[in-house]
DNA sequence: TCTTCACTTGACGAAATGCTCAAGTGTTCG
DNA sequence: CGAACACTTGAGCATTTCGTCAAGTGAAGA
C-alpha cells in the first residue's frame, strides 16, 4: 500500500467546488525555496532594522554597530547570512567594507513591508 | 559603571565619513515589528506554497489540504499563524471555511517576492 | 616586518519554530 | 438529538536559529 497521504476521498471535494481548484499548483518550486530564503531573512527584528539603515544609504560595519547600539560580532553574523540570500552586496574601500542593498528589487521589498508595518491597524 | 554597549570611541568614525552617519536611526520600532513579523511569516517555505496559492484564489481548508499533498492539521497550524499575523482572511460557509489573502498590499508582497525569486541567478 | 584597526568565522548553549498526534469545537444533516 | 464532516487546538518532540565569545584574517601604517 502506497498510502502517500490521504486515499479517501474527502466528501468536500465531489461538492459544488470549483472543478478546477484541486488541480491548482503552487508556484513553481525554485522560486518558492529562493522567496522563502528572502523572506526568511528579512523576517528577523534585529536583521530588518539593519536592512532599514541600509535602505537610507550605504554604511560600514562600524558605523551599523553604532547606528545600532549592538556589538560587532553579532552584526557581522546578520550580514553574513544577508549575504548568503544575496540581499546585500558589499565594496571594500581601505579598512572599510562597506555594505548596501543589493539590488532596487530587494530596496522595493523591503520599502513595501515597511510601509505595510507602518499602517494603522488594530 | 553603565557601559552599554562601547563606550569607546572606535577610531573609524572620526575619519572622512559623512558626519551625519552616526546619527542616523533605524525605521520605528512598531513599524520594524509589525514588517518583521510579516516577513517572517512569508519566509517558510510551506507557508509560501500555500500561499502561492491563495495568491491565485480563495480556497477551504481541504482543497488547500489536496492541492498541497499534506496533512490537514499542519496546514491548520500554518493558517493559524497567518491568521495571526493578519495575511489570511476567512469566510465562513457552511461547514467550510475559505481563506483569502488578507488584503491587495500583502498580495503584492508575495507577487514580488515570487517574482524576485524567479530571477535567473547565479 | 610588526602592530593596529576593521571585520569575519567557528563553536557552543539558549530560545524559538515546525510537525505530529490525539482530542476538542462548530455546523449540517438524518 | 446524535452522527458525520470540516476544521482547530494543545502538548510533546526534533530541528533550526540567534547571540556570544574567542580566535582568525586582511589591509594599512609605523
Amino acid at each position: 500500500m502506497m498510502a502517500s497521504v490521504n486515499d479517501e476521498e474527502p466528501d468536500c471535494l465531489s461538492e459544488p467546488h470549483d472543478c478546477v481548484v484541486r488541480e491548482l499548483k503552487p508556484a513553481d518550486e525554485k522560486t518558492c525555496i529562493r522567496a522563502a530564503g528572502i523572506f526568511r531573512a528579512l523576517g528577523d527584528l534585529s536583521r530588518l532594522r539593519l536592512l532599514s539603515l541600509l535602505a537610507k544609504q550605504e554604511m560600514c560595519v562600524t558605523e551599523l554597530t553604532e547606528c545600532l547600539q549592538d556589538n560587532l560580532p553579532a552584526i557581522s553574523q546578520r550580514l553574513k547570512l544577508l549575504r548568503a540570500e544575496r540581499i546585500v552586496a558589499t565594496r571594500r574601500q581601505g579598512k572599510h567594507i562597506f555594505y548596501r542593498l543589493a539590488d532596487s528589487h530587494v530596496a522595493h521589498l523591503i520599502a513595501n513591508g515597511l510601509a505595510h508595518g507602518e499602517e494603522p491597524d488594530e
